[in-house]
Parts: structure tokens; sequence; C-alpha cells
DNA sequence: CGGAATCCTCTTCGATACTG
DNA sequence: CAGTATCGAAGAGGATTCCG
């Protein structure tokens, strides 16, 4: 069966015929901050179903914007990952979760709650104000996942795993990263608060200029 | 029955919780370019269904994403526009529309082609350039119909209906200025081919200018 | 463990017809 | 025109099972 299309000769309905569909958008999330297993990959969309999970893996691959692979040894683990094309998709993701934040407020009971949701979430923050921010990488430590942003010429790139030689370590909850990077909390309340707090710095500013650089959205979102 | 979510505490999921579904963001693309009536809407998105358009209106409206007013006279007719919060899914709209330009092969058979679509891809290519670019207004006359695209302090504006005193006219049809903001075509192939050419011009420098700042996409997108 | 396939129920979609 | 009502078709989603 054909997938179904809008039928339309446009650039955003084109893309929507593509990664319109429920989920799609959300794995590609997942895949943003690095390769996932299948099983990875079900943890972070609690609810799809591994029958829609395979299905939505198969269109993508055939898309050409997720790939499998195998890891190289000593993981040797079969996983899923993005081709360039699917990383193209960042942008899109980025001003989604911008948009997003705006309407994020407190958890509601029962929702779901990962720390590579906030990783996004932050990446997305740190987009907005990478034009002019020097060189530097931060290292995330949220509940106990780990995550590394670095920040250069411009861009910023956000995975999983510890950044080699970080300029800084932050350690703190998920919510609390999500409540920053969504504008609910100031980020020097949160530090005032405890609930998140540097580890690790190479000078004391680093503190600081991570810290401006979430500052805008907190006063930015309405 | 309150609406289907992901149920998960994630600025990412909660923008998809609440434009995610089939056919809205379409209709927010539609309405970028100013107020709709009912029919225009239907017309815009074709086979969406009276009863789902109904839906989704009603479920935008809710969330503050559109507005029902009544045009000021002689029109008076009733239309659904943006909210400022609508408004601001403009970025969304924008990169989803500057990734599906590199899916865009030729039309396909059947497919739907309306002028307000190639007016939406053109705001796509500009906004990637407007930060560098000069204060200038162009109007776009598509397959008879009229938009107006004003660039301003590093900010891109495109809306339906002519521009007041604008730096440039340019006509042309509907394919034509889809295969340039898409990276088909270059645009000066399309002015040699006619298919695309300036009809008033401020200066002679005018359309240069405005060829440059469609340039980049054809090179730059895959 | 990593997935694919099946079954069943529910919701949503999409097209048409109908009403204020 | 601007919607509501209706109904068959398709997709979602949860459980379970099978296979490598």
């Amino acid at each position: 069966m054909g997938k179904r299309s809008y039928g339309q000769y446009c650039t955003v309905a084109r893309a929507l015929d593509v990664i319109g569909e429920r989920w799609t958008l959300l794995l590609v999330r997942e895949l943003l901050t690095g390769p996932k297993r299948f099983k990875d990959l079900l943890a972070g969309l609690p609810g799809i179903g591994t029958n829609l999970l395979t299905g939505r893996l198969k269109a993508l691959e055939e898309d050409g914007i997720v790939r499998r692979t195998v890891l190289p040894p000593p993981a040797g683990s079969r996983v899923y990952e993005l081709t360039d094309l699917g990383r193209s998709l960042e942008p899109v993701i980025v001003e989604l979760s911008r948009w997003g934040a705006g309407l994020l407020g407190a958890p509601r009971g029962e929702e779901d709650l990962r720390p590579a949701w906030a990783a996004v979430a932050l990446r997305s923050v740190f987009d907005a104000e990478a034009a002019s921010a020097p060189k530097e990488t931060y290292e995330f430590r949220i509940d106990g996942e780990v995550f590394h942003v670095r920040i250069e010429g411009g861009g910023v790139e956000a995975r999983q795993g510890p950044a080699d030689d970080p300029d800084l370590v932050v350690v703190g909850a998920t919510e609390a990263f999500l409540a920053v990077a969504a504008g609910r909390m100031r980020p020097e309340e949160a530090v005032e608060a405890g609930s998140i707090r540097a580890s690790e710095s190479r000078d004391d500013d680093a503190l600081v200029r991570c810290l401006e650089m979430l500052q805008p959205v907190a006063s930015g979102s309405g």
C-alpha cells in the first residue's frame, strides 16, 4: 500500500507527507542525541507499540532518514541512527521545541519524564543564542544520564554521553532543567535552590556564560 | 472527550500534542498569508472534508492559535486568522518548508498546485537570507494571485494582496516559482526562459538583489 | 534480547449528504 | 456559504505470539 499523501505540490505538504505521521517526529527526536537500539526507542516513546515502531522505522529507512547500523566493538549492538537527511530535520525539531516550551507548564499527572527530553529542550535554547557565542562545551548530568552540548561556529550539537574536556559540568534533575529551558524558572533560581549545580568548571565564568545563554528565554517567551 | 496526547513532559511532544494532528500545520500554513474564509480554507486543503476542518478550527481556537473575526467593511466576511501564538508557529513552518524543498521534485501526476504555496516556499527561502539583507519589499504575481514579501530588520513577512510601493514586482507561474524556491532551477534560468519576469522595478538592481537572495538555496540544498 | 506478525478494539479520517 | 450528521475505510494501540 502506498503511503498516504496530501497530494499537494507544496514544500510544507511534502515534508509532512514524510514526517507528519503520528510518532514520527518524536522518533527523530530520540535519534537526535545519538544512535539507539529498538528497545531504547520503545522506552523513549511510551505507548507506541512494537508494530507501529517497526512500521515507522521501516518507512523512515525507505525515505533515507534512518539507517540500521552495528555499533563498533565492544558494543556491537544493532542500532538505528539518523542519516544526513535525517539530521537535517534538526532545525524543525528545534523550532517545535521552542514553540512547545511556551506551552509547557508544570508536569501533568502521570506524564512521562525523561532526561533525554531535557537535553533536547536545552539544545533548542542554546540554538537561539549560539550565533554570538564563543566555542564552548558543556556536559549535563541529568538524573544520572549524561549528555553534552557543543557550541561552535554558531552551531550547536547535543549528544548523549560524556564530553571530552568540557568547560563545565552541570548536574541536576530533569524537571529542573526543563523548567529552566521552558522559561518557567530563571537559571539563577535553580542554582540557588540547589536543583541545578556546577560540579566541575574550567573557570568560574563558565557557569555564568552558560546561565546567560539560558537567560533570554525566560524573559523572551510570553 | 479530551484530545489525544503523547503524555510526555517534553517541549517537542507538547507542541505535537497541539499541532501534530493531520491537516493542522497545513491549516496554519494557509492562514500564514492572511485571514481566510471557511471556503477558502477548504479550497486550500483539498481532501480535508468539512467536518474535519470544523473540528480542527475549533481545536485551534480553543488552544488560542486561531481566532474568528469579521473583516472590516466593505468586505464584512467572517474569517479565521492567526493569533500571536499562532503566528509564532511561522518558524516551524519555515523549517518544514526548507526541509521539504529538498524532497520536492517535479510535480507528480494529479498533484494540486496553488499560488499561495509558492508564496510560502519563497518566504522560507528569503528567511534564510534576511539577516544580511537590506530593507526591501517585493510583490509577486503568481498565476494571477498577488502576494508581497517584506524584508526588514532581519525578519520576513509574506502576505496575500498587493504591496504598497514595492521595490520590485515579479510575475510568473506557480510551478516556476516553486522550482526556484526548491532549488531545482536557478533563478536566472527561470528569467531567461521567461517563466519569471520583472514587470516593474524601482531600480535595475532590485531584480538582481532579489535573485541573489534566492540563489544560495539552489546550490545549498542537496 | 531484538524484532516481526497476528488479532482485536477503538479512534480518526474522508467523502457525501443534509441543514441553518 | 458555513457548517452538522452520517457511515464505510483506514490507522492507532495494546496484547500476545512467534522466530533468530
